[in-house]
DNA sequence: CGTCGATTTGAAATCTATCAACGATGGTGG
DNA sequence: CCACCATCGTTGATAGATTTCAAATCGACG
């Protein structure tokens, strides 16, 4: 049940066998949700971590003026809400964008996992820092890079954090979003995400159609949109204390 | 010497004697660094971790082209490098923005004390939430706000937080920060920034000038920026695990 | 068949960057 | 004390990127 989350922590940290019995050990709930389904509102205090098992989902933000701000997109093995209550509350809300099935897992069962496992506890704080990570990553996207080296950009992204947990073919991946969710992702308007999906499809770098990208050109978009995946930290652990 | 740090802590957890005692018994080294120099590099590990004493400071990143772009701002009681560590190196540079004194404190030393002190601990996570926090409102506003909006929020921002460490008047506060700064912070030309000042100030929202920041109109200027300072999480403790 | 959501296209409007230049300031060295 | 230089803030004009508005097309689905 939760291979994603295993195979993601395997890349980089020494899961001894019994690390990943605590883990399955875990008395979880799993829950199906239809998509474009908002199950976590900002200002909950959620008593579960959720954790993505099937599906594509966002944390988002929306604005006052009726603006919906997509804040990360979630793919199987992130957690939604990993530490809200260390803040109390979550300050953003997260929704499917497909079709998805939601691990539940007891707040309390789980932190008395993480203090008798001192591999899953760095592990999971280094997946909180890799949120961060990205995010830092997508401020300097859209701060910086032009509106095509940004959609550019993030099909990179999808591509490698997709790869990790095993959810891509050779250089291709099921994307169930449309025009308008990349939209509220990038900033950009829906008018302008299809001018620039066409332009990259010009220039022979991605395809995205029928919910599916098709990178036709890696070296080559990687290059373009300025893509270094250094900031995903997916390398195996060398150094650390 | 940690007191802002404690201040900032004291106003959301309750900090104990011992606490304090056992943070301000660390072996710190203190070192005044000159403006406009960069102290930590993308890439380092450092084996301390650095807390800003004195002055302003800001993590960047410096792209390909030159650019360099702000990520946050570091102020007074602000850590640089607190998780460093877990992720081996920063992905990040970290350079003072004005004369500041830099408070370097062991990694290892700064761990004990954490494993004998939950409060202190949590509150060192929290403030690691914090700055993941930020980070999402800064990309909300590059996306969604308007060049004055977003200078208006930084102002805001900067407000709320120098307020709990004590570091703001009324409602003003010292900032040693130049237009262009700004700029590379909110991802705007320093032209554009000049002129959103000149807006601002003509607007009787905020005046920005001599390195001092002076908010004519604190209820205006949030309403206008659309600032709400529920992500700062700088209310005392209510909820929680 | 009609409808709804998603994609596509075109034209105009708006925002922000870029380029270039100027004034003010403060520090430095002669 | 003055000349010089560098940095910062300011202004104007122009160019480019992106948004907005409006409308057409397309496909899926009841």
């Amino acid at each position: 049940m939760l291979a994603p989350l295993i195979k993601k922590l395997e890349r980089r940290f020494a899961i001894s066998k019994a690390d990943r019995a605590a883990l399955e050990s875990l008395e979880v709930i799993v829950a199906p949700i239809r998509a474009r389904n908002s199950f976590i509102l900002e200002g909950d205090a959620p008593d579960h971590t959720h954790l993505i098992h099937s599906g594509f989902a966002c944390r988002y933000k929306a604005l006052a003026d009726g603006t919906r701000l997509i804040l990360s997109f979630l793919i199987p093995g992130d957690f939604c809400d990993l530490n809200a209550h260390l803040l109390g509350s979550v300050d953003y809300s997260v929704r499917t964008l497909s079709d998805c099935t939601i691990i539940q897992i007891p707040r309390g069962e789980l932190n008395s996992t993480l203090l008798s496992h001192p591999i899953l506890d760095r592990g999971f704080r280094w997946m909180s820092l890799l949120d961060e990570s990205i995010l830092r990553e997508w401020l300097i996207s859209t701060k910086c890079r032009s509106a095509e080296k940004q959609v550019g950009h993030l099909f990179c992204e999808l591509l490698m954090r997709l790869q990790a947990v095993g959810l891509s073919q050779e250089e291709s991946y099921d994307l169930p979003l449309t025009q308008a969710d990349i939209g509220d992702a990038t900033g950009l308007s829906t008018v302008h995400v299809n001018r620039m999906l066409q332009r990259l499809r010009g220039e022979k770098l991605v395809e995205f159609r029928d919910k599916h990208v098709n990178i036709l050109n890696l070296k080559a978009l990687t290059a373009f949109s300025g893509f270094n995946p250094r900031y995903l930290h997916l390398s195996s652990e060398l150094t650390g204390t």
